[in-house]
Formats: structure tokens, C-alpha cells, sequence
DNA sequence: GCCGTTTTCGGCCCGACTGTTTTCAGTCG
């Protein structure tokens, strides 16, 4: 998604939690919340549509929201935002991120005690303060200590889909400079790794061409700050902060070494160190990044496997893996129609999938005890496999796929009757409750909807929300043991805040021969999109085009299918 | 603030869990 779209959708978020903690009406500020969600829906859309002056075409954007979303993109503020912070600090949204922290208590903690910031909560949590809140007794003072210690943890940066915004919007700005030749990512982000703590960029600048500066309008609306000059691998380049939280850097590299350049900067510190061992630091000084790994008697290495994890022996023998591409899925397994939380129809659903060239696609609703996303029922299972049918009948070249995402239950049981999920195409389980059990229960839970005769694959496995929440995850090692057993696939969820089954698991899968999805959870037609993370993610994890379920036809692995 | 009408206002996704104020408000999904 683009950066213009994800700025706006974050500022109305900011502007939805501020007027819940200020506490002024619930309802305006649930509007903002649903405008911010719609606007990261339509994606890339967002560009064409705030460009035609149609954002409006949007549902939960009329024309409040649709002024605001245009005043972000042109003045990268809102004057709405500004005001709201004058009545309750902006700092307030960090206390927000401790678990077990909404909008009463925190407001409550500004009100009565001035806490602003995280650690000045900690601090009064230290001094036995909180408990004069009303609602505050001891134990949760304990519990909230604890929970800020999480918080401190918790791993910081900005997932893929942000840090691609942010990077390509710095891209398009540096290219325009004068004396740019090239610009080229580096770093974690080229390396697709799952979050994002500094945005890596080499601008290659002819060999006798004059200095690049970097006036500091290039930046505006993106950082505030000033920018310091920073080493690394013997590059010197300029770093900064970006408003959103992490840091760019940017190294101008002249052509006749920017091959070499772009190996150093991208690969992991162990990457490199084992390049350096085997002979990096004695190449003269490159153009082309494949001449570096011929010159080092090495198979080009993809970005997404410069880990130092085993890579660099693999390419001296020339035995790296043929990675999955995109063009190489076939089909989508797990997707959302407006019968749950999806707001689009099935058919539009499928169109969207042709268009994204996909020959098939699985309908995959919530179940009934995920409310809030309108989970269906037996009857409303039924009912939608009639419309599946008659969507089928305006389709008869594609393959479409009736199935549901079912709820694992807290005791591990499916939250739907074997009798209906029998009569699916296709089950997916997954976890949506009860997350904070403990790693032992979860994992028996998924174990047990694992060995379920109807489940096909398991969503999303750990459940994580990458910086957001990371949960006491399941014992992998036997969940995919008893795959394997069971000759179950495990989903790899594509959406940039999962990334889940998480990279480095792929392996050990693909030793136990546990087939993998790729799947989408798109929730709109933009949503196809998001395949590209899970491919990238895949890649990481050294996985080929017959390691994944989704990129062999549909017929050669599923028994029941519908087609012409 | 948005939306959809039985059009220009009234309703807005909802149920479970948790800690504590011990009877329900706040949080979460």
C-alpha cells in the first residue's frame, strides 16, 4: 500500500483512540475508526481515488473524513488531530499498546494522577500510585507493571506493507535529485524480513558526478530532526528519524562500486562476516552485485536468504534453492466474502481473483463464535453454498472453492458440527480466542483440531500480530509433527501484520513433508495483494513451487472439487 | 461522522472474560 493511504488510515486511528479518551462522542469516534479501516482496505485504490476527488465511494468515508483524508495527503497534518492533542496528550496512544490498557483506564490515568507517558506510568506503578485510581486495585497495579515490562520487549518496527510505503514515497523523492542515477534498497526491508526498524537506501551517483546533498524538503512530512552522519561497512551516509518511529538511512555509493555496495548493505551482519571470510574484503570494488558472488565462486544469492544461515555454503555449490515466485500461485485458499467480516460479495471476490490471475479461490467465512466478524452458522453455510453455486454457474472456467474458517475453541473443539464441515470443499481452523493461554494448552488445541478429520489446513499457527501481540506461541515442533501425521497443510497467512507460520519454521515443515498454503485473508477485492508478503515470507524460508499447496493445480491435491 | 431510510433523524457488531468496585464496567476479539 501506498504511503499517502496508510498516513491518512493512521491519523484517523490516532484521531478515533484520542476522542474515546477524551470522551467525546463514541460514535464519531467509532466513524473514524471504520473510515481508517476502509481506507487500508481499498489499498492501493486509495492513490486513484483521492486523485479523482471519489474517496467518498468508500464505505464510512463521507465528506468530513473524506476533507481530512485530503488535507492529510496535501499538508501531512490535520488540523482535528492538532486540536485533540491540545486536550489530551498524544503520548497517551503509547499507554494504549500495554494489554489490559482501553480508553477509560487510560484516560482515568491522565485525569487523576497527569501519567502521560509509559514511563511515567511504570513509575507511579512503582510507587504503589495507580491503586488510588478507582477500578485499580493491587493485583492489576502487579499485572500492569508486568504488562509494561511486555511492552518493553515487544519487538519494535514497522511490517512490510508500512515500511514499503514509507520506502517507496523516500524512493520516488531521491530519484528526483540532481546526479541520481540509481536508488536501491538495502538492508532488512530487501531482505523482506518480518518487521522494519531502519529503512536501508543507496543512491548511485556517477563516478565523477558532484556530491549528493540532501536539502531537507526532501524529507518534509516524513522526518523532523536533524540528520547525523552514520559508518556502517565502511559506507558512510546520513541517518535520520522518521515521524512514523524508525530510522532511514541513506548512503550514496558511486556506479563503479555499487554492486559491492548493495551486498554489504543488504546482507545480515553474519551474511556479510561470512562473505568477508571468504574473500569479500580482496574483491576490487564492484558495479554489479552478481559479479561480487561470481568473483566469490558463489550462485547469486536472493535478498531474502542473506541471513547467514547456511546460504553462502549453498551457493559455493551451487545448490540454492529454486525459490517460489508469484507468478507461481495458482490459486488462494483462505478469503472473506460480506457474509462475515469481507466487504465484498462472492462474486466480486472471484472476479478480483481472475483479475489477479488465479485459477481458484476458497471462500473461507468466519464461524458462528467469532461475532464480531458476523461468523456464520450451519444454516448460513448452507445458504451460502447456493450462492456458491449459482456464482459458480457465471464462472465456469474458474474453481470455486466453498469452505469456512473455522474457530478452534478454547477446549480445542471446532466451533462447527463435523456434519456440516463434511459437506465443505475446504476447512481451515484456526485460533481466534483465548490466545493468552499458555503455550501448552494452545498447543493442544491446535493438535487436536490437527487430527480433526474435516480440517484441511491450519490457519495462521501462532496467532501473532507482528509488534502488536506476540503470543505465547505453541510448540511449532509438534503441531507440525502431527500435521505431518495427519497429512494436514499449515497455512502461511500473507497478510504483512502476521507473516505466520513465521520464516525460519519453513524448514523444519518441509523436513516433515507438511504441505503450505499461501493464502491471502484478503477481507476486500484489493486484498489479492497481500499474497506478494506471503511469497516474499515463503521465499525467506527457502521454500520452492513444490513445497506450496496453492501453486500446483487445484485438481492434483484436493479430491473434491467443482469445475467445468 | 456515516448511513439509510418507513429520507433529513436515529441508530450505529456483540458476547465472553476479568478483576474488583462483589454486581458490573472495561477490555478484547
Amino acid at each position: 500500500m501506498n504511503f499517502r493511504a496508510q498516513s491518512v488510515a493512521m491519523v484517523f486511528d490516532q484521531i478515533a483512540d484520542l476522542m474515546e479518551i477524551a470522551d467525546i462522542e463514541p460514535y464519531k469516534a467509532a466513524a473514524y475508526r471504520r473510515g481508517a479501516r476502509s481506507i487500508r482496505r481499498a489499498g492501493d485504490r486509495v492513490d486513484e481515488l483521492l486523485a479523482e476527488d471519489r474517496l467518498q465511494e468508500l464505505e464510512g468515508i463521507g465528506p468530513a473524513l473524506a476533507d481530512k483524508a485530503r488535507e492529510i495527503v496535501e499538508t501531512g497534518g490535520c488540523e482535528q488531530l492538532e486540536q485533540l492533542t491540545e486536550e489530551v496528550p498524544l503520548s497517551l496512544l503509547d499507554l494504549l499498546r500495554v494489554e489490559g490498557l482501553g480508553v477509560k483506564t487510560v484516560s482515568a490515568l491522565y485525569r487523576q494522577l497527569g501519567i502521560t507517558t509509559l514511563s511515567g506510568l511504570e513509575e507511579a506503578a512503582r510507587e504503589k500510585r495507580l491503586r488510588r485510581v478507582a477500578g485499580i486495585g493491587s493485583r492489576r497495579e502487579q499485572k500492569i507493571l508486568t504488562d509494561i515490562m511486555h511492552e518493553h520487549k515487544r519487538s519494535k518496527g514497522l511490517t512490510l506493507d508500512w515500511a514499503d510505503a514509507v520506502c517507496g514515497e523516500l524512493m520516488h523523492r531521491l530519484n528526483a535529485l540532481p546526479g541520481v542515477k540509481e536508488v536501491f534498497v538495502g538492508g532488512g526491508l530487501r531482505r523482506r524480513c518480518d518487521l522494519i526498524d531502519c529503512v536501508v537506501l543507496l543512491v548511485e551517483v556517477a563516478d565523477n558526478g558532484r556530491k549528493l546533498q540532501l536539502h531537507e524538503e526532501v524529507f518534509s512530512g516524513l522526518a523532523r530532526g536533524p540528520m547525523e552522519k552514520k559508518e556502517r561497512a565502511g559506507y558512510s551516509g546520513w541517518e535520520f528519524t522518521l515521524d512514523i518511529g524508525i530510522a532511514a538511512r541513506v548512503y550514496p555509493v558511486p556506479s563503479s562500486s555499487a554492486g559491492t555496495a548493495r551486498v554489504r548493505l543488504t546482507g545480515s551482519d553474519s551474511h556479510v562476516r561470512q562473505l568477508c571470510e571468504g574473500g569479500l574484503g580482496d574483491l576490487p570494488p564492484l558495479p554489479e552485485e552478481e559479479d561480487v558472488y561470481a568473483g566469490l565462486d558463489m550462485q547469486w544469492i536472493s535478498p531474502e536468504l542473506r541471513e547467514g544461515r547456511g546460504e553462502t555454503d549453498l551457493a559455493r555449490a551451487g545448490d540454492l534453492p529454486a525459490l517460489i515466485s508469484r507468478e507461481d500461485l495458482m490459486g488462494d485458499l483462505h478469503c472473506h466474502s460480506d457474509w462475515s467480516d469481507g466487504n465484498a460479495s462472492i462474486g466480486e471476490m472471484v472476479r478480483a481473483a481472475e483479475e489477479w490471475g488465479l485459477h481458484y479461490l476458497a471462500i473461507t467465512d468466519h464461524s458462528r463464535s467469532l461475532t464480531v466478524a458476523g461468523g456464520l452458522d450451519v444454516d448460513d453455510l448452507r445458504r451460502q453454498g447456493q450462492q456458491i453455486e449459482e456464482v459458480r454457474e457465471e464462472h465456469p472456467e474458474f474453481t470455486l472453492l466453498h469452505g469456512v474458517e473455522v474457530d478452534i475453541l478454547p477446549d480445542g473443539e471446532l466451533d462447527l458440527p463435523g456434519e456440516i464441515l463434511g459437506e465443505l470443499d475446504l476447512v481451515i481452523a484456526s485460533l481466534h480466542s483465548a490466545l493468552r493461554q499458555d503455550s501448552q494448552r494452545l498447543t493442544e488445541r491446535l493438535v487436536c483440531a490437527a487430527r480433526h478429520p474435516h480440517v484441511h489446513i491450519i490457519g495462521h499457527p501462532t496467532g501473532r500480530l507482528l509488534g502488536v501481540r506476540e503470543t505465547d506461541a505453541p510448540d511449532l515442533q509438534r503441531v507440525l509433527e502431527v500435521c505431518a501425521e495427519e497429512k494436514k497443510a499449515v497455512e502461511i497467512n500473507a497478510h504483512p501484520d502476521r507473516l505466520d507460520l513465521p520464516w525460519p519454521w519453513m524448514e523444519r515443515a518441509r523436513e516433515l513433508g507438511v504441505p503450505l498454503a499461501i493464502n491471502s485473508d484478503a477481507h476486500s477485492p484489493e486484498n489479492f495483494s497481500l499474497l506478494a508478503y506471503g511469497v516474499d515470507c515463503a521465499r525467506k524460508g527457502g521454500c520452492e513451487r513444490q513445497h506450496i499447496l496453492n501453486a500446483k493445480p487445484i485438481h492434483s491435491w484436493l479430491e473434491r472439487v467443482h469445475s467445468k
